[in-house]
DNA sequence: TGAATAGTGTCTTTCAGACAATATGCC
DNA sequence: GGCATATTGTCTGAAAGACACTATTCA
């Protein structure tokens, strides 16, 4: 009886998405120790004696990015009793957005080696993490569409045509500019700043930013 | 060191959710121990070793309701340092849907009480269950607007009224009869029956079903 | 003036919401 | 006939989606 109340090891797994060169990418570590040695995985680790999980997810977000102050949303808890061959972990697992601005990753504390990964281009991935990568693009793609997370996405200010982009690369779809453009500033969350950007042998455009940093659902 | 990584316990909540006379209920258990001593509580208990979450919120359910079958979902999971007195406990909260029909309650076993609430009358609750079940509410009525979750509700066969009623139960509104029939036939996921209930001094009504057990998403 | 991106409006279709009258069965 | 619930359709407004041309800057 003992034994079947046993306590779980409890960690915390940051799934840290960026758009870059219009691709969606997310970090990854290399395993430096057993089990999967070697293999890529959603960067994590242990739940502190005397911090929350959002805390907990934000020190290992900070751990690899240094960055704190970006959008932090619970996903979704894995509990398979095999998931872990080491033993019972439970994970919570919570999706970070970070502005394309913050790409460069700390130097690593503790694995060796941490990078940025297209979407499309993951490597075979330790644990379950597949499986949690999936929710976490599933999450993202569907929420999207209904609220201004992409804010977490986006630098301070922006032309449209690269928060179209943004769009774009996260539903995996070419949307129509008009189309876009009068949906997205009939919801009234981007303000234009009067300044623009000058960028190539092409007519300059409007840089906007998001009126409010909170997050808003459509609807 | 090895004090920051001390496991912590891991419980399961369940939430379990049914409509009866026109008003969404909930169960709780009357707490036999200390802390709350007395307290009403969402039923829940830890997860034992060899069990999944989800296992361990289906065994928890059963024991309550002595049901199984019943549409159940992981919600989210609480973690903060203080939310148990006792020490360290993280919970990953599910919800539950029951037809109103499974309404009779097991004898309690762990607990010394189990009791249907209705939503708007809730006793004070245990630790943070208020917060879990304000939780739990709030994905329950976003839920509903846009997938076929209701079907966890209702016995196997039903009249529209019925199901307009649950809806507007759980949403808080009167919603238009006209709409909501429209609607909820264009979905395609109910079929009549084909029988009549006859209930009343009235006319009697068609008998639907639905289609299918999965879940399924509009949209 | 050619290349590249910015910026803009109309039409059609679809969906949500407001709204009321008739049908059926029981007493 | 009276009562209670079942069943049905139209109109309007809003939003989504298809669709193409002009504007501006630089080389």
């Amino acid at each position: 009886m003992a034994d079947t109340y046993e306590k779980p090891s409890v960690t915390v797994d940051v799934l840290i998405f960026t758009v870059q060169e219009n691709k969606l990418k997310i970090i990854l570590v290399k395993r430096a120790i057993e089990p999967f040695k070697g293999s890529w995985a959603i960067p994590g680790g242990f739940v502190h004696k005397n911090e929350s999980l959002e805390e907990a997810a934000l020190r290992e977000l900070s751990e690899e990015t240094g960055v704190r102050d970006v959008y932090l949303e619970q996903l979704y808890s894995f509990g398979d009793p095999k998931r872990d061959p080491r033993g019972r972990v439970i994970t919570v697992s919570f999706l970070a957005l970070l502005p394309s601005e913050n790409l460069k990753l700390k130097g690593s504390t503790d694995v060796t080696d941490a990078k940025w990964f297209a979407l499309n281009e993951l490597p075979t991935l330790a644990f379950d993490h597949k499986k949690i990568v999936e929710y976490a693009l599933g999450r993202l793609r569907t929420k999207i569409q209904y609220s201004n997370i992409t804010h977490g996405l986006m630098p301070d200010e922006f032309r449209l045509s690269e928060l179209q982009g943004v769009y774009e690369t996260i539903l995996g779809e070419k949307l129509d500019k008009r189309n876009f453009r009068k949906k997205i500033l009939s919801l009234g969350l981007l303000k234009p700043t009067g300044k623009m950007e000058v960028e190539g042998a092409h007519r300059p455009a409007m840089l906007y930013k998001f009126k409010t940093k909170e997050t808003v659902l459509f609807d």
